[in-house]
DNA sequence: CTCCCAAACTGGAACGTTCCAGTTATTTTG
DNA sequence: CAAAATAACTGGAACGTTCCAGTTTGGGAG
């Protein structure tokens, strides 16, 4: 604020108008852009609000205008850079467009999550772009959202909920990497982590599971294990694997933290990943690439689905008859040393 | 929504008075918990919104309040796991109190904090907790804040800003991480990271001076290596600092990513960290555990910066008369295997 | 000079809530 | 049993903006 003004804490319209010697609706009429207003005019009304240290309030504006600006985004896990990335994604998108976001991390609450969505209805957001928490049904969601609202479920997809939608193509990559693995002579390949239930982990094990098929390979159940997503899971549900009796070859993991965890459990019973074990991941999150030996993953863009997220939700906002669509995003692998590729490559040229 | 309501894309307490036979003083009454109503009477209206599918108004009720429950946080760098952390402290202390955080990434762009601040300030947010970014000034923030909004600086302190501010102990820090090195035989000591323009730089290269200083051992000038807080950035800078005639034997690096950066240059050029360099970081973010070897560094607390953050900024918007205050949190010496302290016990015993 | 038209501006009624100052109904009290 | 106190409820005036329907101003055409 420039020296001299008085900070009167709560500046209007109305004052500004009367210190600039018209009226609220010649100010308004500047404030919004519309309607003609002689530019001298305008510059008096503007050096005035700069003085007086003016404060639009948006909240009364949106009385009338319903037209709010505002958008939510709730993440089930702002700890995972994976997240972190996705939302960066989508602040980007929505900054360009003059949107603001409401931002909210749930911890995997359902609770909190539909505290958080009612929040953002209550500030009278255009629209959410959720990232559910486990356990969200699809009935939950219909109460915490309402037709005033648009919705968009991103990165875990919920059956049963009619909205817009953006995931990562978690078949296709998984069946991938699963490929990769069984091209270089692994037919012992375990399956960790995830919970059975998520539906996440179903797409990837079913990517997983289609590939082995495909190349004619059985699938002992013995070798699927399911931990939470966490790299603490990651590590002793690779322990228990490491301990059976004829231990997997190589382990295709729920997603990197999982990986990472599973990583260590194997360094810790003196294996070398990459040459005496192969473990991938999932997501390719900056981890990936920085712990040792690198981790060869799917990657799915985080930044990319964010950014289409926010996109995709602000053409559903805008145009309110648009119908609700889907984006599968791509998954593309990266090899990198866990999984012994490069071992491999040197032993079949020897 | 349940079945048989009519998806009214607006409906305001009026309606609900109609619809329950009472006042829309009355519908106030219950929505505010406010005065007395009679438990049949709340049950009847609560009911009636739930059948009409209601949505309260804040943005109107603001209108009148002025206690909009709304708070800023406005963050540099999301994508760093640090801020991540702190945002989710941050998050989790508010939503307890009943507050919702108003959460953006300004991505080092004083343009776009600037904007940023303006927009939750025009939302009626009564406070905001500012990670600035780089090249932030004092003036700026005077101007995209104002009396009515309370604002607690974090993590990086601004000199000249009246403002409540949150920070880790760098210097203390940075000197306990520096004696740390020196305790293990070092004397030829770099400090690499940061620019020095970054006031969190010069606390933490200060610490480290001090820390020399009291040793009596002299700081080489060519040692002080600056380069942007990224992992690239530490690759380049300690490429520099190993192709030195004469080079350092330990590293004191700015941060954990600078860290990282440092120790993937070390290896490339063939030298085992932590055996023929030792190479430490700041700030103990998830990664610093992940790397190999495992960093040693400097525990703040991020986490629970950001919980102190925001009851800091609670109380100064509850109690507008309390003063502005200043919290610098604990830093702590974590030790790993990227000083060679393990192996360092083991020369020293055999 | 008069008329008309656009440009520039204005007053007041919304918008959905809260809260003050009542008004009625119900209970307590002396 | 009347009076007083309390509980339960109500009407209307804010709050800061937008927008509709005017009104004034200033020029140009006829």
């Amino acid at each position: 604020m420039p020296q001299g003004a008085q900070p009167r804490d709560k500046v209007t319209i109305i004052e500004i108008a009367d210190a600039a010697g018209v009226s609220k609706s010649t100010v308004s009429l500047v404030l919004t852009g519309r309607g003609s207003v002689k530019p001298e005019t305008r510059e008096r009304i503007l050096q005035v609000m700069d003085e007086l240290g003016y404060v639009y309030n948006r909240g009364a504006a949106n009385l009338r205008n319903t037209q709010s600006k505002i958008v939510g985004l709730v993440l089930n896990d702002l700890s995972n850079p994976f997240f972190a990335e996705f939302a960066i994604g989508v602040e980007t998108v929505l900054q360009m467009a003059g949107y603001v976001a409401f931002m909210a991390n749930t911890a995997e609450s359902v609770v909190r999550q539909s505290q958080v969505m009612r929040m953002m209805r209550e500030h009278g957001a255009g629209g959410i772009i959720l990232c559910p928490a486990l356990d969200t049904t699809a009935e939950e969601l219909a109460l915490a959202s309402g037709p005033e609202t648009a919705l968009l479920v991103a990165i875990r997809r919920l059956p049963g909920v009619a909205a817009s939608s953006v995931v990562p193509d978690n078949v296709a990559g998984s069946a991938r990497i699963t490929r990769h693995l069984l091209n270089l002579g692994h037919r012992r390949i375990a399956y960790l982590g995830g919970m059975s239930s998520m539906v996440v982990r179903q797409d990837r094990h079913q990517g997983f599971s289609e590939a082995m098929a495909k190349a004619g390979v059985a699938i002992d159940p013995g070798l699927n294990l399911e931990c939470m997503p966490t790299r603490d899971g990651g590590f002793s549900a690779m322990s228990s694997a490491l301990a059976l009796p004829n231990r997997p070859t190589a382990v295709v993991c729920y997603n990197d933290v999982v990986a990472i965890g599973a990583m260590l459990a194997a360094a810790r019973r003196g294996l070398v990943v990459g040459r005496d074990i192969a473990i991938v991941g999932f997501d390719d999150t900056s981890e990936a690439r920085h712990v040792s030996p690198a981790l060869t993953t799917i990657a799915v863009d985080a930044v990319g689905l964010g950014e289409r997220a926010a996109a995709m939700l602000l053409e559903r906002i805008t145009n309110r008859a648009a119908p609700a669509t889907s984006h599968v995003g791509p998954a593309e692998l990266v090899i990198r040393e866990s999984c012994g590729a490069y071992q491999h490559a040197l032993t079949a040229a020897g």
